[in-house]
DNA sequence: TCTTGACCTAAACCTGACTTTAGCTTCTAT
DNA sequence: ATAGAAGCTAAAGTCAGGTTTAGGTCAAGA
């Protein structure tokens, strides 16, 4: 199947301006165009699109995306370095999970905070609660 | 206790400049200075500190932080304020928790497929591997 | 007193990831 | 055949979040 950059567009919910975008970046080597000079998206561009949506919102950068795909179209000598990416990727990602649940914490402890700033209608009141007053859940989450 | 910039910098690891640009976006609006114009951080600034790491390290922006931080300012008027933009922040981090988890196994699935595509030598393999070869842990998360 | 390291400001610069603009071409439906 | 929608390019613009630069000032020890 093949599609225009708005049928992409479209389907995908990317700006035409972003495919153009990542386009002029090289993050499509293999992209055909009709003989008028217009993009032609295969279900190979897509795919990219896919492995670019994964690899974007894993934390990676636009260039390291393109050097990844680059590989790709090395063919199987690459397969070496495409796993270690992966791998390492998978790592990272772990990590920032992790630390955006040490975030998650604190902000609970915020929540308890305010919820009992305002049930007890001062900020003073809680501020200079013991720490044994503090709920277990959230009192090692104090900032 | 007082703190110069340099030494908030170090205890920190939070660039001079970086602290500097801060403060011209009025983060620390209570900072004082000494006559000679230096910077003088206190305990205050040092929580204020703890409070934009957390908050930046939930997706919000300098912008966005420096209103709460007029917000605190204000007295126990804002609490309500306060504890909505908290409550807000919570759930979004949960959002971003769970968006990370799909990008985690969409990344092991990858992982199971160079390692598979590398056991075997060659991508070839494992391209046009039937689904129920998949391992059932990674399965759903074909890309 | 003098030197030296730490600090100051304003303004310019930088990077990443796009988006917008201006002017032009191609395609599709009537 | 032609109008209008959709596409194209190069180049400039935008925004966040800093960092760097240039040219000073301040403060503490010898």
């Amino acid at each position: 199947m093949y599609y225009s950059i708005g049928e992409v567009a479209n389907a995908t919910g990317i700006a035409i301006s972003t495919l153009r975008y990542y386009d002029r970046e090289g993050m499509f080597p293999n992209m055909e165009r009709s003989n008028g000079g217009i993009r032609v998206f295969s279900d190979t561009e897509i795919n990219t699109l896919k492995v670019i949506e994964c690899l974007k919102s894993s934390g990676m950068s636009i260039k390291s995306i393109k050097e990844f795909l680059v590989w790709c179209g090395e063919g199987d000598t690459s397969l070496g370095k495409r796993r270690e990416m992966f791998h390492a990727r998978l790592e990272e990602v772990e990590k920032q999970i992790e630390a955006l649940q040490a975030t998650k914490n604190r902000l609970k402890y915020k929540c308890w905070y305010y919820d009992t700033a305002i049930a007890a209608g001062s900020e003073e009141a809680v501020k200079n609660l013991p720490v044994d007053e503090i709920p277990e859940d959230v009192r090692d989450y104090k900032i």
